[in-house]
DNA sequence: GTAGCCTTGACC
DNA sequence: GGTCAAGGCTAC
């Protein structure tokens, strides 16, 4: 009897495709680990020796992170938690080493609570594929057929005016079911309420800025598997760490061309975004809230609307990046600097993925569900607004030609939001190496994925360029709305402005 | 405590 | 039987 798993099945066809691309035999053990100990280790840039707790590094490090997790070490650091760690400087700081183990990847779960020795682990498959995938990139690269430049094109700017007046057209009703599935005890949200203050619309926000955080996943509430060491390390108070997909699972993306192991990172990542209908059901229902709120006669602008409507949006933004993975571990003054930086990045991404799935393109589809018209906006809402709107449009119609997919859009969510260039950050190199890690999980998940489109990741990073102008511009409109008097206040909107522009 | 080398043992 | 990623040992 051939009994062979699916994750098999796959690192077989990746190592055909990688072998085929790269003249290189990968069957069995034929593989060049040559090519694999030539790289550096990503925590301290020492030789590597190996795969050790689920990617390769050093023996050194390897020996540093058992005893560490084996021995249930705590570590401080005397500094500001952002020590460089390489190969002379490794043993300085035990805290930030750790850190930077985690962060680089290396699992805990690896490391066997009952000690026992040799054998092999459920990590197999994935050092197998790892192997194969870095062939199949070193196979593409010299096959030249990568491209990873991320410049931002230049894109004229000045036809930018500020001539907006005329008011959006009549919204359509609110599609039946929305208000229905809203929850019936929705508290209002309060505007007055700071960025950072308690959650109103009851979802979690771990607190942990005051202290170390080791290791914390998202809640994994529909995937329960057993940790190999169930110290503290792998437990968390409001996530089940033992709960990680172990990458050898093998999975479909409903609508992709062929069924693909997805990165585990990718899994994650797209498991932190939040449900729509939920988001669209709390926004809808605030506005209807907010409408009731005021005088029968007393109707509010669509324009005024639209404001509330990005506000909540903004909130619901906010949110979402309070409870990803990796965010939470950052001070919350990073964690702003960060949110200051990329808000209307992320404000604008929303938008698109929407109209992304919506596919409809003579409209374009609201965070409450309603539909307006492309052509009532062309004719009424200004020049401005139209312009960045028919943009806007031109960004979805790219990324559904590229095909792009819903995980593919939560990994650029975070790769703008780990913005290590952000000025003055305190843990800089933590939110470097998460949006390296995000970068390299994007990149295979791409190729795995979507193997007909060699360049979709780079094209992918292209869009990211384009949305980031868009932003910009979008931002100088909304700035020259606020001067006018025209945005509502106590808008977060303009909190997140006047902070980014400070 | 660190890190290089050794031993072990499931898997191929 | 070979491989290699676990844990163990030990000089520093």
């Amino acid at each position: 009897m051939n009994i062979q798993t699916d994750a098999e099945n796959y690192s077989h066809h990746l190592e055909e495709s990688a072998g085929g691309l790269a003249g290189v035999p990968l069957n069995g053990m034929e593989y060049s680990y040559d090519v694999d100990l030539e790289e550096l280790c990503p925590v301290c840039d020492d030789k590597v020796s190996g795969y050790h707790y689920g990617l390769l590094t050093c023996e050194s490090c390897k020996g540093f992170f058992k005893r560490t997790v084996q021995n249930n070490k705590r570590y401080t650091c005397a500094e500001n938690q952002n020590c460089k760690i390489n190969k002379t400087q490794r043993k300085r700081c035990p805290f930030c080493r750790f850190q930077k183990c985690l962060s680089v990847g290396m699992r805990l779960e690896a490391v066997r609570a009952d000690r026992m020795r040799g054998g092999r682990n459920k990590f197999g498959p994935m050092y197998k594929r790892d192997r194969a995938l870095k062939q199949q990139k070193k196979a593409l690269i010299r096959a030249g057929s990568l491209k990873m430049e991320t410049s931002t094109p230049l894109v004229s700017t000045s036809q930018v005016d500020y001539s907006f007046t005329s008011s959006l057209p009549a919204l359509h009703p609110l599609p039946k079911g929305i208000i229905q599935t809203t929850p019936t005890s929705l508290p209002p949200t309060d505007y007055n309420r700071n960025l950072y203050g308690p959650p109103s619309l009851g979802v979690p926000v771990p607190n942990n800025a005051s202290q170390p955080v080791y290791y914390q996943y998202s809640s994994f509430p529909n995937r329960v598997i057993k940790s190999e060491y169930p110290d503290q390390y792998t437990r968390s108070p409001d996530s089940v760490v033992g709960g990680c997909v172990y990458p050898d699972q093998v999975y479909s993306v409903p609508g992709s061309p062929q069924a693909v192991g997805v990165p585990q990172m990718v899994l994650e990542i797209s498991r932190c975004d939040p449900d729509e209908l939920q988001v669209q059901s709390k926004i809808a229902a605030h506005l209807q809230q907010e409408q009731s709120s005021r005088g029968k006669m007393e109707r509010a602008s669509t324009f005024s609307v639209m404001c509330l409507m990005a506000d909540q949006t903004l909130f619901s933004v906010v949110e979402w990046a309070r409870s990803c993975i990796f965010f939470k571990e950052l001070k919350v003054g990073d964690q702003m600097k960060l949110l200051h930086n990329c808000w209307s990045e992320l404000l604008v991404l929303d938008f698109i993925s929407r109209q992304v799935h919506h596919g409809k393109g003579g409209s374009v589809l609201l965070v409450t569900g309603q539909e307006v018209e492309l052509v009532s906006i062309a004719y009424q809402a200004g020049a401005t607004l139209s312009s960045l709107v028919q943009r806007g449009q031109e960004l979805v119609e790219k990324l559904q030609s590229l095909q792009v997919d819903r995980r593919e859009l939560a990994c650029l969510k975070f790769l703008i939001l780990f913005n290590p260039d952000v000025k003055l950050l305190e843990n800089q190199s933590f939110v470097e190496s998460v949006q390296e890690q995000v970068n390299g999980a994007l990149l295979e998940y791409t190729l795995c994925a979507y193997p007909q489109y060699l360049d979709k990741f780079s094209q992918l990073l292209l869009r990211l360029s384009e949305l980031r102008l868009l932003s910009i511009q979008a931002e100088d409109y909304l700035c020259y709305k606020h001067l006018s008097g025209e945005v509502p206040c106590n808008n977060l909107l303009i909190e997140m402005l006047h902070a980014k522009r400070a």
